[in-house]
DNA sequence: ATACAAGCTACAGTGGGTAGAGGTTCAAGA
DNA sequence: TCTTGAACCTCTACCCACTGTAGCTTGTAT
């Protein structure tokens, strides 16, 4: 049986993240020693690991959640896992089209400044101006 | 002078978020009407315009606090102004790198799986197994 | 005079954790 | 067996950049 500690080193979480993904219901309690420490088994390392991998590559811990309730039920259809990952892979996606048309913004805006004073600087004057702005009012994900 | 909603419609801003700018000090405190409310000029839409302008193209309020001031000193050299501008490429350029390695884990992971039962889900063993962990162990961006 | 849209303050919540205070427990060495 | 000290515990607050709600007040048009 692992303390918490020795959970957090093998998967590269830190131990307060642990604690909260108990609070919010993503890893079960576990059980305790009289004092009150938790203590884990390998299931708990399985199922901290499957979360850490899944945040690695960018689900969130609701698509998580979705994932491992899936996994529990080994006979069913495993369309709805393809569901997910395909969900996942549009939204870094268009997280990529988003940052692209950033990219080309950014540097066009360099390139067109050769002030040297501030009065001047054509990226002030860009960002003061910007006519095309670009599509929508969302967040950029900064 | 314009009350607090029409700023807010003409900069495709929400009233609390000029509220919010105010508050966290990128906005100066406007005039009030006898009632309290707020009035802008056109200096102050200008302002926010600027702000929400430089959003869009990702930088963090932060850097435009700086940004702001250094537009406000216009003798100054344009370096500074430069320097922001090529930090803010350079991040968005590395979470562009991080999220096309993300996508190419994500499709190849698809493609691997042509199960039914959730039993043999080649999407849900990678999570489980996924050896060769992306680099670092930092967030996505997600 | 009245109706009602739009304004006001203050506080809570989002996601995904991270940091710290202040106290307790475990395990190893003397 | 005692003592040390690292690791554990709970609870609370903080990060970013907003967004939403409750409950009230003000401005404006008719």
């Amino acid at each position: 049986m692992l303390p918490i500690g020795t959970l957090a080193k093998r998967t590269g979480t830190k131990v307060q993240t642990i604690r909260y993904y108990e609070q919010i219901g993503l890893l079960p309690e576990p059980g305790r020693t009289e004092g009150g420490q938790r203590r884990y088994g390998d299931k708990d390392l399985d199922r901290l690991a499957f979360i850490r991998h899944s945040r690695q590559l960018g689900f969130s811990l609701e698509a998580i959640r979705e994932l491992l309730e899936l996994s529990d039920s080994p006979e069913r259809s495993c369309a709805q896992v393809d569901a997910v990952a395909h969900r996942q892979l549009r939204e870094v996606e268009a997280r990529i089209d988003r940052l692209e048309a950033l990219r080309s913004e950014l540097r066009r805006m360099i390139s067109e400044c050769s002030a040297d004073r501030v009065a001047d600087c054509r990226i002030l004057e860009v960002l003061r101006d910007h006519e095309e702005c670009l599509a929508d009012h969302h967040a950029t994900g900064a």
